[in-house]
DNA sequence: CCAGATAGATACAAGGTATAACGAAGGAGC
DNA sequence: GCTCCTTCGTTATACCTTGTATCTATCTGG
């Protein structure tokens, strides 16, 4: 991929290559988050979905009745950051939060039989484009792909 | 299904699956990106570096005289974002900008000696940053984890 | 009951990414 | 020479992402 980064049709800058950084892993993960990210934003967005937006429904439809702390050290979010996402999702009508009488701080989340149905498409939709981008790729080499990946972000945590 | 054992003298929520999220490639590649952004921010953080910064010396180095917008496609990054990093890394002495007489358009950049100097010590820390990332890995399976990422970003940017 | 921890929320800061549009300059064709 | 179109660096803008500090209400253990 270092010698194809082509610049668009220009007949006088040369093409650069980027092999200096090649050796770090970090910046193949880098680049190819990058691809998964704008492609997948393309699939989310005619359904006013997010990376995150979509990943937090997919944990509430799997994980009924957690709570948003439940879900923010599932998807390695600080608390924070998850508020917005579950207000814009109740608003929209697609998640349910009950009062827990057992802990009056926490919400239970739960779908919507309409968050339930937008998950399910969107579902359907990111998958197909999992798909694509993994398309005639060797399902032992993936397989290996999601391995080291789990081994590199385990390394990562446990030393913090 | 996700299976929340909730353990009664537990004094913490119990630990919610994202077996749900797992089946996507994209979300190991972002979980595992998360992690490194965190570690290299660490370690950049003394030299006052990010990981843009530290990608442009980088390619600077290894490409004397490129122009911003050379830099710019080889990063893959749109050219207005690179502005302020080329600001930044001027105004710090890091790198040069000489005009180019056959097109008064462009910059060549290059890194001056102190440029030079930063990028050695940079360069040695995120190796070591990614030595303990990798640590314990298989060679084979790194190997495979670059050319798969490789297939991914290609895959992701042909189809476009 | 009290001290400390936890849940959700608010405010804020900093980065990252993408797009539109501008002036300056280059290039191709006439 | 002179259009027409493109590219280069730039400004402005918008949105998303991530992290920290702090507040309150509430829970839990001693």
């Amino acid at each position: 991929m270092a010698l194809s980064t082509r610049i668009k049709g220009s007949p006088t800058a040369p093409r650069i290559s980027d092999e200096a950084l090649r050796p770090f892993v970090g910046y193949s993960i880098k680049r190819a988050m990058n691809v998964i990210r704008a492609d997948l934003r393309d699939v989310l967005d005619p359904m006013d979905l997010r990376m995150i937006t979509f990943s937090a429904l997919t944990l509430i439809g799997d994980n009924p009745a957690l709570s948003q702390a439940q879900l923010a050290a599932a998807l390695s979010v600080e608390r924070p950051n998850l508020v917005a996402v579950i207000d814009e999702l109740y608003g929209r009508g697609l998640i349910s939060r009950e009062k827990v009488p057992t802990d009056r701080r926490t919400y239970a989340l739960r779908l919507t039989t309409q968050g339930a149905r937008l998950l399910a498409r969107a579902t359907e939709a990111v998958q197909a484009h999992e798909d694509k981008l993994l398309e005639g790729l060797d399902p032992d080499d993936l397989a290996t792909l999601r391995r080291v990946l789990a081994d590199i972000e385990r390394n990562g945590t446990e030393r913090s």
